[in-house]
DNA sequence: GTGAAAGCGCTAACAC
DNA sequence: GTGTTAGCGCTTTCAC
């Protein structure tokens, strides 16, 4: 069965294709009667207008490119779901690619994500380099970053506010008591972890609890490195009895941690995530967390970048959202209960 | 700084737009020198070419794309992850679809990947109902099935023999001794769920245990509703002392529920998952399952559906890849230990 | 080895 | 309101 073009619709019509293009497309002036005759002989025909041919001429794909590091990772995962929900709502394709926050990946799918003309791009990578940024901006691809660095270049931006993350994680457990607080960060290379960072300060202050660089380590996003940060941290001779770990995995990682050190959670150690993926909800005990607006933040990333395809000329933007602490089980007042096996001084 | 086209390239090195596209596609006979003087000309001028419009010519973009239930779910991001790796590799971007497994979404994501002209498609839905599938087969579009359903229809196939998983788990069980053993299924729409229910029941008879549909309870794919349907289970008078949940989201929901109940795993309970998602090593205890070889599922799929676009006029092909058990903590010999707050009759 | 030219299926002026 | 036509940027015979 050939494929079917738009002369065949014409034709059959007995119209010019310029008259099936413009009720296809819904534009142009058409009456109502002919249009109405015409969707009817497409939809007989079973007739689908061929969107390549469309792009080429109208230079627009309806498609946008999503870059993250590994969508096998909840926190993406649920990032990319709801993208992927706003997207198709506004009747947009979206192609996921892993950069693994490798640089040449990355560059590798931008040029990509160019050759084949995607109305837009969406970075939720966190590290977007400075040379892959201005290959987009140079071609004028729309683009708009999402829920990590937001650095010095014009480029429109949604994320959480991480400063005040930090500082919710932490003046929790200070208000539980705590003092020895230890703090895991993804990388140091993240804007958003140095803001959490600086979060986790910034309460220490408050509480006037004086800053001790020993208690934080640096990680990667994995529960394996977690669980071996974590691990390091409870060794100590002098060991925390609360970790906040940046990342919801980082802090299940702590938490196994402890568990394979005799240590219980919360009893003998308190446990802050972040995020507030589905995970949370899953571990035992149930990890208190501070919660990024994932739909919200998804959903503003799209409209921010669809708005742009629109070609409304509206100034560069960051939008930044609130976290909030989502209050569980995997925290408590620091010497409320008697610890057991538990050699804190 | 206006996007170059193919002229830009021919007119300054002084050729045709046919060498020119000769050199970019690495095919017809170019001299080597003019083939290095055209590269070098392009590289210079930082021409990229517009894989639009070669597709509108070639027929071909590169592209495919994969429908699944929900990437938010772990197992589904996993497969994602691998199959985007694999597609990456051989010079594919692949386009996400999510359905939530309903057919007005399925349909409607295929009708505008069919208009996009993607080269083929992945279904990892499960339900893939004919006349979708009908849709896609008319239009000659390349499609591999994958994981679950394998229906009447002649199409490519990649998945794990749930029958055997289902056998593996039931029978797992039964040699620790339990004789009462719930098993909680996704969808009976499913024929992977039949298929491991037929597994079940084949390991019921080999011990001579007899079946009794008491045992067998239709969920979905939610945690949620592993939590509902497991308590179900567990509030029966003669409770079950095991449960085979067909999926690893249903597994740690029925250990929620017996958590809730104040029956503890597995010394109240024993719990076998399917899949092997990493939120096996997450939950405590860590969960027993059958693992689905997901990375090799991803790649055979992915091979498949290349050998087709290349066009190998290959037979269609299911290829059965097969699970194995994963023995974690889950699981215990029953009545090895005393239970505790155990009303077992 | 290289080039001319006819499409691929559609959009968007512009003319009528 | 509807039709004509010139592209969009590339691939691919088929001459030379």
């Amino acid at each position: 069965m050939k494929t079917m073009t738009i002369y065949d619709v014409a034709q059959k019509a007995g119209v010019s294709i310029a008259t099936v293009s413009k009720v296809i497309n819904r534009n142009g002036r058409i009456s109502e009667k002919t249009r109405e005759r015409i969707m009817q002989i497409m939809a007989e025909m079973g007739y689908v207008p061929n969107l390549v041919a469309s792009a080429l001429s109208s230079k627009r794909t309806y498609m946008i490119g999503l870059l993250l590091p590994d969508i096998s990772n909840p926190y993406f995962a649920e990032l990319a779901r709801n993208i992927e929900d706003r997207a198709h709502e506004l009747g947009y394709n979206v192609v996921i690619c892993n950069t693994d926050n490798q640089i040449d990946k990355e560059s590798d799918y931008l040029t990509f994500l160019q050759q084949k003309s995607v109305d837009g791009i969406l970075m939720a990578t966190g590290l977007a380099h400075p040379q892959s940024l201005g290959l987009i901006l140079e071609k004028k691809l729309p683009i708009a970053l999402i829920a990590r660095d937001a650095p010095q270049l014009a480029v429109n931006s949604v994320y959480v506010d991480d400063f005040m993350g930090g500082y919710l994680a932490a003046s929790h457990l200070l208000s539980l008591g705590h003092r020895r607080i230890g703090i895991i960060v993804e990388s140091m290379e993240l804007e958003s972890s140095r803001q959490r960072l600086k979060g986790y300060r910034s309460a220490l202050d408050e509480f006037h609890c004086p800053y001790d660089e020993q208690w934080v380590s640096v990680s990667d996003f994995s529960i394996v490195s977690g669980i071996e940060v974590a691990g390091r941290l409870l060794d100590r001779k002098i060991r925390p009895t609360a970790i906040f770990a940046c990342n919801d995995l980082l802090a299940i990682g702590s938490i196994q941690a402890a568990r394979s050190r005799g240590i219980s959670v919360p009893e003998g150690l308190s446990v802050v995530g972040f995020d507030n993926t589905f995970l949370c909800g899953m571990v035992d005990p149930a990890l208190t967390t501070v919660g990024q607006p994932i739909r919200e933040l998804a959903r503003n990333a799209v409209d921010l970048l669809h708005r742009q395809l629109l070609g409304e000329e509206q100034p560069k933007q960051r939008i930044v959202l609130l976290p909030e602490l989502v209050l569980r089980k995997s925290t408590q007042r620091y010497g409320s209960f008697e610890t057991v096996g538990d050699i804190n001084l």
